[in-house]
Order: C-alpha cells, then sequence, then structure tokens
DNA sequence: CTGTTAGCGCTTTCAA
DNA sequence: TTGAAAGCGCTAACAG
C-alpha cells in the first residue's frame, strides 16, 4: 500500500496524497476529505524509508543510553520520550554496554541514521575526541558535564556532582563523623567519580580531616554485588570509621545490606550516605539520605539545549542542575 | 558523498561500487581494490535509507518494551541487544507508555520500519487482534504468555504465573498463614495480574481457605508508591491479615515500607511475599521472598523461536520458562 | 566481469 | 487548487 494506491482510490494524483498527508494548506477541504477517508479506511501509513530518502533532513533523534540497568538513566530515557511525543521529529534508541566507547558507537549511528541531533544518556563521549568530531550534528550529553571538551557542537547538562558530593560530606561531618570511607567508582575511567570524589575531599579539607585513600576508598561497580563487597572490605581495612560515602544509591544499599549481614547496623553503628536520590532510595529500609538529581530539569534541559542547537538559535552550552539534600534515615544525627 | 561519486573517483560503473560493498563475488580482484581505495579515503558509508527502500528485506529486528522504568524488561532488552551484536540484523527499540496499546504502536513501527521481525518485551499485543493482524512478520512476546491467542505468526515465552503464584501461596500457608491479603494489579486490563490471580486462589482452595475479595484484594499499580497506599488500605480494611501476596517485587517494597511506617514490622507482624527476582529484591530489608523469573532463558528463548519464524524453520509456538522460589526473609516461618 | 538502467515510495517544483 | 514528473541513493536485472 502507498501513496500511489491511495491516489487511486482518492481519484487524485499522488502529489496531493502527500500534502494531504504532510498538512500542507493549499489543498481544498473536499479533496483533504476524500483522500482522509481512503487513508483512514486501510489505516495507511507514509513509508518512511521513502520520505526520508527525499527530505534530506531525517528529523531524527538518536538517543544513546549508557549501560543497560541504569534506573536513573532509564527515568531520563522515559521523559524525553514522553516530551518527544509532540515535537516533529522521531526517536531511535541505543542501549550500549557499561564497557562500549559511546562515541565510537555514535559515529557508526551518525553514518547509519543520519540523525539532526544525538543524545548521550550517561558516558562521556568528549573522552575520545577522533570518534566525536565525525559526528557533525548537534550532541548534548546528559548527567556528565562535559565542558572540558571543547568541541563546538558538544553541549551537557548535569548536576553539580562537586558541591553535591560536597554538600553531603558536610553532612556526615556535621552529624560528628570524622573516619569517614568511600565507595566510588573507578577514579581512572570516570569523570564523574573524580568530580564527587573531588567535593568529598574538599569538605574534608575544610574542616581539616585527614583522609588516607589507601585505606579508606575502595572501588567498585555501581552495582548492588560489587559494592557489597566492597562494604566489607572498607570495614575490614578500617574499623573506626563510622560513616561511608558511596557514590550510588546503588552502591549504598549494596553496602547496607552487607552490613546487616555482618551484624552492623544501619545508621547505629555505620551512618552510609548515596547518590542520585532514586525512588528505591526512599523506600529502602532504612531510608537513604543522599543527593537527588533533579531527572525533570535534566532531561527537559538537555533536550531543550538540543533543540535550540538544531535550529542553531545558539551554541553548545554546559549547564548545571541544581541538586537536592535528601535527609533519610541512614545517618545517625549527633 | 553517493557511490555515484565513488564510482566516479574510481573510474567504474555505480553498480560496481554497489556489488563491492555488497560483497557480491563477481568483482575483479583489481576493481575491488581500487573501489574500496576511495571508500576508504573518504570513509564513505552507503546510505542506509536508501538502501532499505530498494531491499524491501530489512533486517532489522524491532523492539516494542511496555513500559520505562520495569527493571525487568529493561535486563532483557541488555541481554537480547548484546546476542545480537552477533546476528545479522540491527534492532530498533521503542519504548512504550505504560498505556500504549502496544500492538497499534506495532503497527505503526511495522509500517515504517518493516522490520523482519518484532519483539514485544511485556505488553499483551493479543489483545487487539485488529492491529495484531496487520503485523505480517514473525513476532515474539517475552514476559507474557500469548498462547490464547490464535494467530499463526505469534509466539511467546513467558513464566508459568499461575504456577508461580500457587507455589509462593502454598509457602506462605505452609507457614501458617490463613488470613492473606492481595495486592495485585488490574485485573480487567492485565493478563498476567489474572494468571497470578489465578494461581493465588488455586493455593486458597486447594487448602479450604476462604478468599473475600471485597476485602483482601487491592488493585495497585506496580509502583513503589501505589503499592505502599494499597498496603495502607488492605491493613485497614482487614485487621487479622498476617501476610500479603503481591505481584511484583516492587509492590512487596512498598508495602513493606509503607507498614514499617505504621510500626508493623515485617516479617513479625506481616508477611510480605514478592514476585519477578530481582537483584534488589535480594538487596531490600528483609531480602524479599519472592518468584525469580529466569531473564536469561526468557530472553534467549524469545530471541531464538523469533529467529526460527523469521528463517521459516518452525511454526509459532508458546514456551513455558521455569521459575525458582526464593527463600528470603520477609515471611514469617512457622 | 562490468556498464546501464528501471524503479523502490516519497516530496516538491513547475505548469496548468 | 491540482496534476505531472523529476529525482533522492541505492540495488538488481539485463545486456554486453
Amino acid at each position: 500500500m502507498t501513496i500511489k494506491d491511495i491516489a487511486r482510490e482518492a481519484e487524485c494524483a499522488v502529489g496531493t496524497v502527500s500534502r494531504v498527508l504532510n498538512n500542507h494548506p493549499d489543498v481544498s477541504d473536499q479533496t483533504r476529505e476524500k483522500v482522509m477517508a481512503v487513508v483512514n479506511k486501510y489505516g495507511f501509513v507514509l513509508n518512511n524509508t521513502a520520505r526520508r530518502l527525499k527530505v534530506q533532513d531525517s528529523k531524527t533523534i538518536s538517543v544513546l543510553v549508557k549501560g543497560t540497568s541504569s534506573i536513573l538513566l532509564n527515568d531520563l530515557l522515559g521523559i524525553i520520550q514522553k516530551r518527544m511525543e509532540e515535537l516533529p521529529y522521531s526517536i531511535s534508541v541505543t542501549v550500549l554496554d557499561e564497557f562500549d566507547n559511546e562515541a565510537k558507537i555514535a559515529s557508526r549511528v551518525y553514518y547509519e541514521q543520519k540523525p539532526t541531533g544525538i543524545i548521550f544518556l550517561g558516558g562521556s563521549p568528549e573522552e575520545s575526541p577522533e570518534d566525536l568530531h565525525k559526528l557533525q550534528v548537534p550532541c548534548v550529553v546528559i548527567t556528565n558535564d562535559a565542558s572540558a571538551s571543547k568541541c563546538p557542537f558538544l553541549s551537557s547538562v548535569s548536576t553539580d556532582d562537586l558541591a553535591g558530593a560536597r554538600c553531603i560530606t558536610e553532612w556526615l561531618i556535621k552529624n560528628g563523623h570524622k573516619k569517614i570511607g568511600v565507595i566510588g567508582g573507578d577514579l581512572q575511567s570516570s569523570g564523574i567519580t573524580r568530580k564527587r570524589y573531588r567535593g568529598f575531599l574538599d569538605a574534608m579539607e575544610a574542616h581539616n580531616l585527614p583522609f588516607d585513600f589507601e585505606k579508606s576508598y575502595v572501588s567498585a561497580r555501581y552495582s548492588f554485588e560489587d559494592s557489597a563487597k566492597a562494604a566489607k572490605e572498607l570495614v575490614e581495612k578500617n574499623p573506626k570509621m563510622t560513616a561511608i560515602f558511596t557514590m550510588a544509591d546503588s552502591m549504598a544499599i549494596g553496602a547496607c545490606r552487607q552490613l546487616s549481614d555482618m551484624g552492623i547496623s544501619v545508621p547505629e553503628k555505620m551512618s552510609i550516605v548515596g547518590y542520585d536520590g532514586l525512588p528505591y532510595a526512599d523506600y529502602y529500609n532504612p531510608r537513604l539520605t543522599t543527593i537527588r538529581q533533579d531527572e525533570v530539569a535534566l532531561a527537559e534541559n538537555g533536550l531543550d539545549i538540543l533543540l535550540k542547537n538544531i535550529e542553531r538559535v545558539v551554541k553548545a552550552e554546559h549547564k548545571l542542575i541544581p541538586f537536592t539534600f535528601v535527609d533519610g534515615e541512614s545517618v545517625k544525627k549527633k
């Protein structure tokens, strides 16, 4: 079924059908109705492939999601898809493995789909500039700050991780904790991890509290299981510790579970803070004290910036979204 | 840059370039090399849009994910994508709203992308047969049983929900619970909900235990928040109840949180069971007693069946994957 | 083995 | 306001 068939049955030319289906104004109401009647009769839908071949502007936005199981990123994706329904763009989603190189995959996607813009959910494409530069369309990284990259078409929207980490660390310190351990990501490969660590250190230093990296930092993947192991290691290395700063709610939960299993109650014997402020942090037992990232603001600002870049209204920019401190039950108060 | 440009520079015809790029055998090595030299020089990639318009066989599998925030479905998606990398198919993911009609959206996707096959992650497309029948390609529903549909190209892979629900209800009964409440989905709209409810009732009836639907069944969405509310309602309506059967881990967690907040400890005062057996069930406090669905088996069997259907090796089939009972800490034992 | 060409389904310009 | 027709980039059938 093609517009040709529709045209035949509606007794008009294919051009007219095309005009109707693309909402062009210069079609008489009568013809429009006749065409729509046939279209509805068969539930006809334009062949997008052919359409795209013709109008070089693909009107597609490609979204690359880093990692399968991040609730934050999935929520972000949901918000973006929802908002996109009202826009004249279609969306194409690709989910990457945690260890895929997002810039490399993006360049493949770019050639295959010729999208109008690219959204990176998570990940740090700016870290492989060679691949990034092949992308000749506006891009926005959501969740990670990419301001370090000088790429002229790469924007980013992120939470101020440095301030967030400092804020929650201050809270621990304010409540009397001095010996604080850290369960974080891999400092080498993750920019987010570096920022949160820096924020943590800033708070410690501001209060003249020492921090022994060897003894008090254990790196783990952003998973329950891995951070449970890390918690065990940390406690064994560092028996005097009274609080743990973790870099994600999932890590905090993994740690809580592990400590409970070891007979160390949270928060009575050990305080734990998370990061992200996802729904499950609030339903965990104990409720997690954490930093909440504003998902809606991240997603909407990211999309807005991308669209403005596509329409060439503005240049690439790097925006920080405010966070909220969530006072849960996982920190023993002074 | 098109094959025409390549052809000009390589001093041959476009057909030849096409043949080289599609690995057709009947090209002389000499010509092939000459063409490839030019192709590599510019990093040329075929325009997939034009290609798809021509070769009707798109070699694309469309995946429709029902709902944004289901961890189970996201895990499934990850497994499928991973396995697909080794196959000569590309994959296109569309995430639907919880309330979208998946069959309707599938028919739109079908027209737009002309995929070789469709995977439904969650959802029950068989419930709107009119739309389903427009899909003239093999389809597989993963997670929900679609055997009730007599659609000849629709397969499904699912856990035996009836048996799973019966199994975990039996466990409650075996541990002395007689007054059991249910937090479930909407019986009207969800086939899964009906199956799990049926399994629950089977177990109750097998032990001659009465169940008063009005007093003991509260329906909720599959979210923390909604089932927390449902738990409250259930407790108020039904003070003698000693256990709650919930139809998802997320529901169980919502209920646990709510009860703790009301001073009703789990499992001492109230036993709660979940369903799905997701990672967070095992890291919750208390660990959830639940039914674990085998994600890997669901995903892999689904993909296998779809591929066999595409290659016309077999007819549509409906497969049940065994589940596992997970003995957690959320049920008070006799 | 290689060149030529029709045509995939659509949009849009040009004429009427 | 509508119709006719060119052509987007590619593949495959056909001819040589």
